[in-house]
Order: C-alpha cells, then sequence, then structure tokens
DNA sequence: CTTTTTTCCTATTAGTTTCGTAGGAATTAT
DNA sequence: ATAATTCCTACGAAACTAATAGGAAAAAAG
C-alpha cells in the first residue's frame, strides 16, 4: 500500500512547475536539481505527463516545460492515476461491476469500497493550487529547516 | 497501492475462523476448500497470523486454528498490518518526526498524513465482527450468485 | 505401536515491478 | 556550427509477489 517513487516524484515535479512555472518554461534540469531527483529519472516520468497531455514541452536552448492548464485544474488523484494507474486498493474495484463468488465476498468488497472511497476522497479533493498555497504558508512559518527526510 | 493477495487473504482467512470457528478447530484445509486458496500459501500466511498470536493452533488429526480473541477484538487495520506491515502511503510516515529538507515537502507530508489518516479512518473502524455480520446480511439478501471476481 | 492427519519449517522459483542508469537522436536558440 | 535541451529506447540490478515443494514434528485414532 506504498505510493511510488515515480508518483511522489511526479506530483513534485508537477508542483514545482507550478511554483517555478511563470512566463518562461522550466527547465527538467533545474527541477531536477531542485528537487534533488535524477535528470534521467524525471524525464522518464515527464514523458508520461506529457504524452497524457498535463505539460507541454519546448525543445532546444531556454526550452522546457509548462503546464497545459492552471494549478487549480489538476488534483492529485488525476497525476497519480497518470503516473501510478489505478488507485483502487484492489484489482475488484477497478472495472465496472464484478459479481462475486463467495459469500464473503460481498463483504470484503464492501470494506475495499469504502477504503476506495476513502483514498480517493483524498486525492481527489486537493488540487495543485491547493499544494501551491500550502506550500506558502510552509514558507512563511519558516518551516523545514532540517533535513533527514526522503521525501 | 495495492492491498497483496496475502493480506486479503489473510483477512478471509481471519473471517472464515470467525465465520466457521466455534468449540472445534478449523482445518487449514477446510478453509483453503471454501476460500479456493492454495493450503501451501495458507500455511505460510496463517504462521504469520501464529506468531502474532492472532491465532492459535492444535497440531494432528481435529487439529486446526482457532481464534485467540473475540471477533469484535481484531480490526481489519491489525489484520492487514501484521501481515503487510505498515499500511502508510509513504515510507516518510512510518517513523515518527521526520522533518522535512525542502520547501515543498511539508506540502506533500500534510498530503499523505491526510491519506493515511483516510486509510486509517477506514481499516481501524471495522473489525471481523462486523465483517461477520455483513456476511450474515448478504446470506439473506441472497447476494453472491454470479461468478467472475477474483476477490 | 503404527498409521494417518494435521501443523510446522525452510527452500526454491518464475514472474513482475521498482527504481533507476545509459547512450544517443532530434530539435532549436544563439 | 555549437550547445542546450527534449525525446526515445534499451538495459539492468534489486526487491517483491505469489506461489510451489518437500519433508519434519506432533498427536489422535485404531
Amino acid at each position: 500500500m506504498k505510493i511510488s517513487t515515480k508518483g511522489r516524484y511526479a506530483l513534485r515535479l508537477m508542483l514545482d512547475l507550478t511554483l517555478y512555472g511563470g512566463q518562461k518554461p522550466v527547465r527538467l534540469k533545474e527541477i531536477a536539481a531542485r528537487q534533488e531527483i535524477s535528470l534521467k529519472y524525471l524525464e522518464q516520468i515527464i514523458s508520461v505527463l506529457q504524452k497524457g497531455r498535463y505539460v507541454k514541452s519546448i525543445r532546444g536552448p531556454q526550452g522546457g516545460y509548462c503546464l497545459m492548464r492552471e494549478p487549480k485544474d489538476y488534483t492529485v488523484g488525476q497525476i497519480l492515476r497518470l503516473i501510478e494507474g489505478e488507485l483502487a486498493p484492489v484489482a475488484c474495484l477497478e472495472e465496472a461491476a464484478n459479481p462475486c463468488s463467495r459469500q464473503e465476498l460481498c463483504v470484503t468488497l464492501r470494506l475495499w469500497k469504502e477504503l476506495d472511497l476513502a483514498i480517493k476522497g483524498v486525492v481527489d479533493k486537493y488540487t495543485l493550487a491547493d499544494l501551491a498555497a500550502w506550500s506558502g504558508e510552509a514558507l512563511e512559518k519558516g518551516c523545514c529547516e532540517q533535513r533527514g527526510c526522503e521525501q
């Protein structure tokens, strides 16, 4: 039940674009440095984001990437789903209407459905704009002076 | 973000013990047949449940397994955690107080914390007794006549 | 005391996924 | 022409998943 590094990195990448992307495109190299993530790995991740039309690229010198929409128009869930696939905690919930084959199936299925809703409730509640706003708050509060975490 | 088969099977195993375990211990062979799970695989899973003192065993003919406590005293979360390890969606949340190293860390961490709480909120809300009660309801309603699901 | 049934223990394995690294091609601003 | 940047594909090591397998140990039944 872990979010993969790819999913977490994609979110940080998109947040970086939100925070540092303005008129000019942002170079992946900069993002890699700021986020301390390998450039080559980020290339793979952003390639998926581009194919999903979440970002657009400009090639050549002074090139880079921009968001395609407003930060408020990307939910965390959309980004994670694009990179990680369905977030449903069991495969059974991914397609529609898989009827059960054992007495207690309905039982565990009901549980997984509730869990699924709880997860969706969080990841679809927040957008990049929310994360960016939190980021602003964090800076004001003088947070983040210590080190040691891998997130 | 998937629950592994081991976690799902462990839950079904414990529910089976709840539903079919009375005075007598339940043989793993029976559970394997009812749940359509390989006996050998269930042995590995129940061995963890036993080491965690969630079930006790009786060896030899007429042997089997029993729950150690009342069904209401096992939450789904406890069972899943014993088998799968921490359910936290990112490793950072597993230990206490991992301070951040980047501006937006606090931001994504806040998100992961909310997600973690949402997940815990569901899995720690229900006990085996709840699942057993749902199972009863399902039977009454004549549910589960179709086939095709792998859960 | 032998047989049978059951749990218990440990090893193996095929396949998949994760988490990258690597090399170079294509594009384009300067 | 050069250099910076994205783009594309392949490779690989390590870990994890989802089992299968063989047999040892315990104990009830005959």
